[in-house]
DNA sequence: CGCAAAATCATACCAACGGGTGACACCGCA
DNA sequence: TGCGGTGTCACCCGTTGGTATGATTTTGCG
């Protein structure tokens, strides 16, 4: 029963929002008897009711946003495009890869990578040394601007350099 | 295709903070008003100090799910108008799934896997720890005959399981 | 309800990946 | 002839990915 962790879960969450509440309740008491004892203002209440309210809706957007981490809004767009009856056959044309600044050996390099081969694999396929292809993969993500292999083959297929 | 990255805009969220600043007034005048008209609870302070610390920190972190949280992704996407033996828009049909004994969770973690997101991402993503993606993915790539994340979004890709 | 499947999480360990740097060779071109 | 682009390779080091194992909780269903 017991989590010796603290990652970001649901329980975490509740467990952040009950501590909160606990805190929340001290802090009303605090305020309370401070104000019993040295104030004397009429209009307190709202005052302390307003800096609560202001505290804790700080608190939750804080909670909430470091919870959830960087928010990353991708815009939806769904595009109708006429195609030519057939599946054309893709050919690796020139003219993309020359835009983003891509190699043939990067581009061959991508394509073994789609397939899901791992840069030892790739390195056996075309003959040359593992490092190689890390050199080779490590500039494509950078003209891609991909982090991550995967990232990269999905760049590449929306940028129509691979099928 | 690009992925209009939209970083949620700061000035809305500083728009909904005075928002909900200004409903928080509101709600304690309410309350005020309350009291004084219709309750002689001698505790009553507490009692409504903690409600409004409740409802604002609940506010608050709904607040921040809702702005950053969930980032509905939609890629920009070329449907084929050809051939309407296939549904035009993809849809992740249960049957392919269930051929291959895939879990729903583990279809949607191989979605995310070929957006090119890391495991971390994808825990942040469906709020759940990094482990449990790891899980996940690896039952998989069992189940899915890879060895691989690049080779699981290969299979899947090949095996109609992901657009 | 009770069971099985699915989902969640942890921990440890090793393999694969990626960044950074530096180096060398080849080739086409000014 | 030197220069830039490309391809090749190596090393280090930190990060990420994947496997194995065991456990608990949640959920769907008969």
């Amino acid at each position: 029963m017991t989590r010796a962790n603290v990652p970001t879960n649901r329980w975490t969450l509740v467990r952040h929002a009950l501590l909160y509440g606990a805190l929340g309740g001290i802090l009303i008491v605090v305020l309370q008897l401070i104000e019993y004892r040295y104030l004397v203002v009429t209009h307190s209440f709202e005052i302390y009711g307003g800096l609560i309210a202001i505290v804790f809706v700080s608190l939750g957007i804080w909670l909430g946003l470091t919870l959830t981490g960087r928010p990353e809004r991708i815009v939806v767009q769904e595009v109708e495009v006429r195609v030519p009856a057939e599946p054309v056959v893709f050919s690796a044309d020139p003219a993309r890869r020359e835009a983003l600044g891509v190699t043939k050996r990067e581009l061959e390099i991508l394509g073994l990578m789609a397939d899901g081969l791992s840069n030892k694999e790739i390195a056996d396929r075309i003959f040359v040394s593992e490092n190689t292809v890390k050199t080779h993969s490590s500039r494509l993500f950078d003209k891609l601007g991909a982090r991550r292999r995967t990232q990269a083959i999905q760049v590449g297929k929306a940028s129509g350099l691979i099928p």
